[in-house]
RNA sequence: UGGCCCGUCGUCCAACGGCAGGACUCUGGCUUUUGGUGCCAGCUAUCGGGGUUCGAAUCCCUGCGGGCCAG
């Protein structure tokens, strides 16, 4: 046993495959002793790895899954932010670290944080765009730094805690995204950005597992972070959002709301507080729910309509990253994500020039925002994905 | 200041003289590695004063406040 790959059976969308992952990754075999007795005294026969470790539960079963697998696990802690929570997200990987009995090492990533992730999200407010920080970060900022970590720890692989597997498309061996197990926590959106380098060295050992089973998992080992809550929320804003985003630089003006006939029905306090596809937060009474349609960001208008007219029947990308295909080069069915906990939806890719993409949904979608990203899904493999430019109503 | 309508949650609208209900907003919760959506729950009202009645949002009188025809 000296690789960690699995070959799977063919799927309609893959001719074949091989997964990327743990031999003993199985949920079936998360009371396995057996094997895992089998694999502890071995000389961890599948390389060294450099594991991100966030503080949270996920990352610090995906360190005892692989110690299973027989990697020699080293947790990298990469600090994006320099205060409290981030010492204390250290703290408790330290600490899972330390229960496993390998080694933690922490990263200063705050400067890279900050111009790849933080900046841009600011600066995406001030265009009237509705940032998706995360899929960014993975690819910018958390990938790049684990592969940095790994250099200089004599580490040929990375590993993180997402809900996701890879494989190794045989027919082209490039390498692909595929959805988790668990649908549920299903997190393939947010690595759409991933390289071809990125995925060729990337370890997902969660991507056969359910959340349930992690956290079974994790309280059966005893580590301190069993009990941890899902994260959620930007984390890099702790509390307001508006005070967020004010310190910044992102000057925010009142400004009208109308509906689509351009008749005046109230006021708002800045455009920043508001996304396309939002219901709440409007604060008019109608017959009907109001959802942000339009954001005017030159006259500061806020533009709401009935759900009827917050549906989307195109959008366009800019450039997209292609994972398991290489390009685009002509029209093709796929099914996208809008947003990232939105159902796959039905839709064609048209290849635009510069590598952008025209996606043409086959039915009209709940709307979208620019800024946020669509990914692309042939089944269960990520295809690819790129940040919405502009999207259609009509 | 002649005649006629109408005053009910924050908003819009219901309720044969018999427990004031809904939609929207708002608030809270669930879900969630993007304040989105969605789901669940909750708060809040009969314009004031008299009367009739066992009982009034409802009927009568009156005041106040809107609106519409008149002039």
């Amino acid at each position: 046993m000296e690789m960690p790959f699995v070959a799977i059976a063919a799927t309609k969308e893959m001719r074949s495959c091989r997964i990327l992952g743990l031999t003993n990754e199985n949920a079936s075999d998360k009371t396995g002793a057996g094997s895992e007795a089998r694999v502890t005294h071995q000389k961890h026969p599948a390389g060294r790895i450099a594991l991100g470790m966030s503080g949270g539960v996920d990352s610090a079963v995906s360190a005892a899954l692989l110690m299973r697998a027989g990697y020699d696990v080293v947790g990298v802690t990469c600090r994006f932010q320099d205060n409290a929570a981030a010492d204390c997200a250290a703290a408790d990987a330290a600490a899972v670290c330390a229960l496993l009995g390998i080694p933690h090492v922490e990263r200063l990533c705050v400067a890279g944080f900050e111009r790849e992730v933080v900046q841009p999200f600011a600066t995406a407010y001030v265009q009237g765009l509705t940032p998706s920080p995360c899929v960014g970060c993975n690819a910018c900022c958390k990938l790049p730094g684990l592969l940095e970590a790994a250099e200089e720890l004599g580490c040929d692989r990375v590993a993180t805690g997402h809900y996701a597997r890879i494989v190794q498309l045989v027919d082209t061996g490039r390498f692909a995204v595929l959805t988790a197990l668990d649908v549920r926590k299903d997190q393939s959106y947010m690595l759409s950005l991933l390289s071809q380098d990125q995925l060729s060295r990337l370890v997902l050992p969660l991507g056969g597992t359910t959340k349930t089973e992690v956290r079974i998992l994790a309280a059966d080992l005893g580590l301190p972070v069993a009990e941890k809550p899902e994260s959620q929320d930007v984390c890099f804003i702790d509390g307001d959002y508006r005070t967020f985003l004010s310190q910044r630089g992102v000057t925010d003006e009142p400004g009208l709301i109308v509906d689509r006939t351009g008749k005046v029905l109230g006021h708002h306090e800045g455009l920043s507080g508001f996304t396309i596809g939002q219901r709440k937060g409007i604060g008019i009474a109608a017959p009907e729910p109001y959802y942000v349609v339009e954001k005017r960001v030159d006259s500061h208008e806020l533009v709401v309509g009935y759900a009827s007219d917050a549906q989307a029947v195109s959008v366009r990308l800019g450039k997209v990253n292609w994972q398991a295909i290489t390009c685009l080069e002509g029209p093709e069915d796929a099914s996208v994500k809008l947003r990232y906990r939105s159902t796959p939806a039905p839709c064609i890719m048209e290849p635009e020039p510069e590598g952008g993409v025209r996606v043409v949904l086959r039915s009209p979608q709940p709307t979208t925002a620019p800024g946020q990203f669509a990914v692309f899904y042939r089944g269960s493999t990520v295809l690819g994905g790129g940040m919405i430019e502009e999207v259609s109503s009509v």
